[in-house]
DNA sequence: TGGTTTATGTCAGCCATGTTGACTTAATTG
DNA sequence: CAATTAAGTCAACATGGCTGACATAAACCA
């Protein structure tokens, strides 16, 4: 798929640092004018990039700005909130597999998932076929959060999926995993792919 | 420390706000379909929109992770990027507009913008029609990191649009656009309209 | 003119959440 | 039984959010 020969010239504009005019330094100094990009007339592609990036931005701020004030409520933050999510929805997952999820240390997670489980929105059993190891599963009060978090997220997609039109489904689909890094898409499908049953017991196999 | 109580009327609310499936009581359950976020078209299944949810968190993780490794060679973090970013692109941008961008505070922000004036890489002018204004600027030397910065982004973004398809850009954007606050939304295409050049003046209402 | 508002900067401290390193415990495995 | 593995824990530290209080200079206004 798409290698990066397209993209290829990007990285090298790393490397040119333009001598662009830009500064206007100096008190009465008005900015009137131009002095844009490279000096290239046509309507760059690196325009069009840095749009894709900061709707980027704005939109991942926003969808993620709904569910942090109804966290601030429980004494919850955004760390709360992905630990709960994956939980909920991939439950019975293992802590290991939690922490290949969201790259961060056992350290970090532990504080966070310590709280849920204490605060009873996240339960542990330990697996059936290795006892070693503690299964996730999401409490009656856990699933419901989850739901409460996820509501207005879903508002907020469904929304945008109807703005995108209705074929766009795929291309957004497509678009989202290229986005992902390629040694991480295999670990990402197989996660999604994993239902949120709460019938997994031993189930250890995904893939690692 | 919210007590369950306080969950709970949450979990209430969730009622009030969106007919989301509220089954699977009692550690069974099946998830349910039929979550109609927007009252408009057809619903929308809650697995899918689980699964865009998830492949936007995984995305975006990714699409930060890039310039992170960059940053730390510098000594900046995360947040050095997004300021570097914003005044690259909109450079002559106020204070203000940095800290209604980022949604942050001017202490926090002030901060980060210390360090990159500090060390070379933005530059402060005093506004020429009102001069208690700083309009900021990146040097050589700050465009030279964002470009660097942006340059695996870039990579991404354009195999990423790629793998969407020719036609996708449109709905992408509009999956975009409608994911961002509809109240922020002028604010941002006023943002994103505003050239990379020195054109704003005493420019203050630019639509809160 | 002088008082008020505005734009920005700053100090001080707290909180959430990431990090590394070292160590323990329990269970599996060879 | 020894080694490995999954998980938990303690301690220390960094980043980058936050609030509150206050300072300064410029603009604005009555």
């Amino acid at each position: 798929m798409a290698d990066i020969n397209q993209a290829e010239k990007y990285v090298n504009m790393t490397d040119l640092n333009e001598p662009l005019s830009r500064g206007r330094k100096g008190g009465g100094a008005k900015r009137g004018e131009g002095a844009t990009a490279g000096g290239k007339g046509s309507p760059m592609p690196e325009a069009k990039l840095h749009e894709f990036a900061e709707l980027l931005f704005f939109a991942y701020r926003d969808f993620t700005g709904d569910p942090d004030a109804i966290l601030k409520d429980f004494g919850f933050g955004r760390a709360h909130h992905r630990v709960l999510h994956f939980v909920n929805r991939h439950s019975g997952l293992r802590v290991a597999d939690l922490l290949d999820i969201l790259n961060i240390t056992k350290q970090s997670l532990s504080r966070v998932l310590k709280q849920l489980i204490d605060q009873g929105f996240v339960e542990q059993q330990a697996g059936s076929s290795d006892r070693r190891e503690r299964l996730l599963y999401p409490t009656e009060r856990g699933r419901a959060l989850a739901e409460r978090l996820a509501a207005p997220q879903f508002v907020r997609l469904t929304n945008a999926l109807e703005a995108a039109g209705p074929g766009a489904e795929a291309a957004l689909r497509a678009f989202l995993e290229a986005m992902i890094n390629a040694e991480d898409r295999p670990k990402v499908s197989s996660i999604m792919s994993t239902m949120p049953a709460e019938t997994r017991q031993g189930d250890k196999g995904d893939g690692t």
